[in-house]
DNA sequence: CGTTGTTTTGACCACTTGGTCAAATGCAAG
DNA sequence: CTTGCATTTGACCAAGTGGTCAAAACAACG
């Protein structure tokens, strides 16, 4: 039996966890130094060790914790629902995600960005799976003629693409817009956007 | 006066270059080590050094490199031109430039990802004006009523994410689709979404 | 207080990294 | 061939890297 952590450990794994999320999201695997980790943490090195046996360690915790919170919103799609409601829930859903877990969207893009070694698994099985279901109950709800007829897969993708833009490329985005904020600017064009593509 | 380069000298900078798009691309600027650039483009570090003084500077000849055809299909966007065809085209030609140069688009992916130190007054001086400057032309059709009414911003950052998804997040796009060819489904994708947005 | 387990650290190690340099090699023109 | 320049390389270096370890500092509890 595993003893329950001490207040300590939950605050320095915390602390941990968070300095990586920033480390790894910014410079990717191998970008990333432990030096770096532990001082954004407030620890020495030795201390991180102490608490994470590796590098590794900490990036394959991150990965795991961010994979329920990356997939949830799109599990979440109702194949009972109203199709476009639905639809634009979801598509709402991570933008808010965007706006409010930048580094978890970050770490996601770096890390499909290296080729994805520690993660393909995942995307061949889990991923392929999930998206492949909710394309199927997409393309039903097509072929029923309550939304228009397009291939979902690529509906999705840019579902994705628009709305991880805003967190990946907060840099480029910044620099465009100047002083204006880009996520209201960004929720209306979504609507927008997906509401004259689903109508049939 | 500089001697012009001799055919050793265009062979080898030529391979470096390629050799540091393939490494930057793939690992970012911290990832990437000249060891390895060295070794993909078959030359020995020191012989490497001999054409580049420094990794910064096979960077910087890189990113310098690719601004020209990166910020091309956007200058080609025609004001006088007619309006939806002008769009679609520069959404086409862009999706073209990810498929034909996605270690361009990865190596401009992992340069914003990582908070575009080296590139941040071009993202605030050229690309912005540039950007402002082909808003203020699509705002005009829009208030003309040419074409929908919509955030000429929005719509470049919508293009933008939905064309580099393709080559940025191949990795990803490929374990969803399986051994469905991308770019395809991409370009008829592509054609409905914005006809679709534009119609006034 | 002392004892016991947890947490923290300084010193250290082997390896990698960006970069240097003098010497060796290749090679073209006289 | 030889002179002179372009090219290549092996050996090297200081700094940075992921990671170890024994000992010190701390905390909890009787």
């Amino acid at each position: 039996m595993s003893k329950p952590p001490t207040r300590i450990q939950q605050r320095n794994r915390a602390a941990i966890l968070s300095a990586g999320l920033d480390v790894f999201s910014q410079f990717g695997f191998r970008g990333a130094t432990l030096d770096l980790i532990a001082e954004t943490a407030g620890l020495s090195k030795p201390n991180l060790l102490y608490y994470f046996p590796s590098k590794d360690s900490i990036h394959s915790a991150l990965l795991e914790r961010l994979l329920d919170t990356w997939l949830d919103p799109l599990k979440a799609l109702d194949g009972t629902g109203d199709p476009v409601k639905e639809i634009m829930g979801y598509a709402q859903r991570k933008l808010a995600m965007s706006r409010d877990f930048p580094r978890e969207s970050r770490l996601w893009a770096n890390e499909i960005l290296q080729g994805a070694p520690r993660i393909e698994s995942i995307l061949k099985n889990d991923l392929k799976v999930l998206v492949d279901e909710k394309a199927k109950i997409i393309k039903t709800w097509a072929d029923e003629g309550k939304i228009a007829d397009i291939d979902p897969h690529h509906l999705i993708f840019s579902i994705w693409a628009f709305t991880q833009h805003y967190a990946d490329f907060d840099v480029q985005v910044r620099a465009v817009l100047g002083d204006k904020a880009p996520y209201d600017g960004a929720t209306i064009f979504l609507d927008t956007l997906y509401a004259k593509l689903l109508r049939p």
